[in-house]
DNA sequence: TGTAAAGTGTACCGGATGGTACATAGTGCG
DNA sequence: CGCACTATGTACCATCCGGTACACTTTACA
């Protein structure tokens, strides 16, 4: 009948209903995170979150913005370009299979899986901030590389694509349909060892 | 009040309902394909539909049983061995990207990506059954033509991770997120040609 | 101090959901 | 034929869903 907690402010609500929103999603899926139980999760009113974000597709898209946001930033600030060829790559590799291997990324790859075919403009969205940054990253690196001599390499974009490919496709592949436990680091520095490795020896010949 | 329509054979049921269930679950995924009208399109009872399969979560299972069935079959009954290693590879390269491509491969990792949280044992069949016989197809024509001395290559079985990273990593992720048509056969050719080409001649330094 | 805005609590809406009861009607088999 | 089986049609249940109405309370600010 009277509330009984002591009121936040209208950041502190929309932050925790923001937190506690990406968790569910992430749990659950889009269909299956329900409003109420949401409600439950943030405490407070109901009213308050509807107030907040209109309904419940808003939210959804208010996530994505959040969460979208940190990820990227560590790989652009890096400056790649200062080090040397091998352990510049071996650097990229680790930071973007152990970007890729988090709860939060592994979360919303399949949010937008499940999204993409009802909302094609958020799965833009989650590509052009996402994936097709690490893409970039990686064959301005490569490219940065080639000019300074320290690598032969015809077509940097088609390298990065590979290496890319060659890294992710089968740690993502067995990360998101298995239910395993996160990479070790030490996993994750032998896999990124390994396939860095392997890919400029091959990458001479490309 | 009173039936209408002709009877149908209980295996005609069945597989009306795992045909159309099979579209339906692709359409909404899993939560958000409805029972009642899985019903409504399959005609008939909802008794029929209960009595067959139990509750939802089983008739899930079955369909997933059904569809995995098909894909990977003519990946292995082709005789890939006994081709010349560059005409091979790239036939295997079109056969795995075209599958990988098609609407209901793309609606099956939709839904393992959702349904492998809470079945995990749904995600291994499906890995198992699937992209684990793709991997295991690639390093096994690959060895062969080692075998032959067509190719020199260390290790066959990372040779197959990296193929098959590097073939289907980008066009996987463009198709699945994006709201894509099918790959054209000209494209699909084009890919397939480039990424053997460039994987063959980087594999002699593997 | 007063007033507008915003958070809280609760009760509720119409509708859709997964699942069931029950009565009816074809079918296969002895 | 007659009997067991099973598909059909329909009506229905409890539950949960996203979303809203309403009354009340706390804060920010003029």
């Amino acid at each position: 009948m009277s509330p009984r907690q002591a009121r936040r402010s209208t950041a502190q609500v929309r932050e925790a209903i923001v937190r506690e929103a990406t968790k569910l999603f992430i749990e659950r899926g889009y269909a299956g995170a329900s409003m109420n139980e949401l409600n439950a999760r943030v405490g407070g009113s109901k009213v308050t979150l509807y107030k907040q974000f209109g309904n419940k597709k808003a939210l959804f898209s208010a996530v994505l913005d959040h969460v979208l946001e940190d990820h990227m930033v560590q790989l652009e600030k890096a400056d790649f370009d200062a080090v040397e060829l091998h352990e510049g790559l071996e650097a990229i590799a680790r930071l973007t299979l152990s970007t890729v291997s988090s709860p939060e990324a592994i979360g919303l790859w399949r949010l937008l899986y499940v999204e993409a075919p009802n909302s094609p403009e958020l799965a833009r969205l989650f590509i052009s901030r996402g994936p097709a940054r690490t893409f970039a990253g990686v064959e301005r690196f490569l490219a940065g590389q080639v000019k300074r001599k320290a690598l032969k390499c015809r077509d940097p974009a088609a390298a990065a694509e590979y290496f890319v490919g060659m890294l992710l496709h089968k740690p993502m592949l067995l990360r998101y349909c298995e239910r395993i436990k996160p990479l070790s680091k030490r996993r994750l520095n032998e896999i990124s060892k390994r396939v860095t490795a392997d890919f400029l020896r091959m990458c001479e010949s490309l």
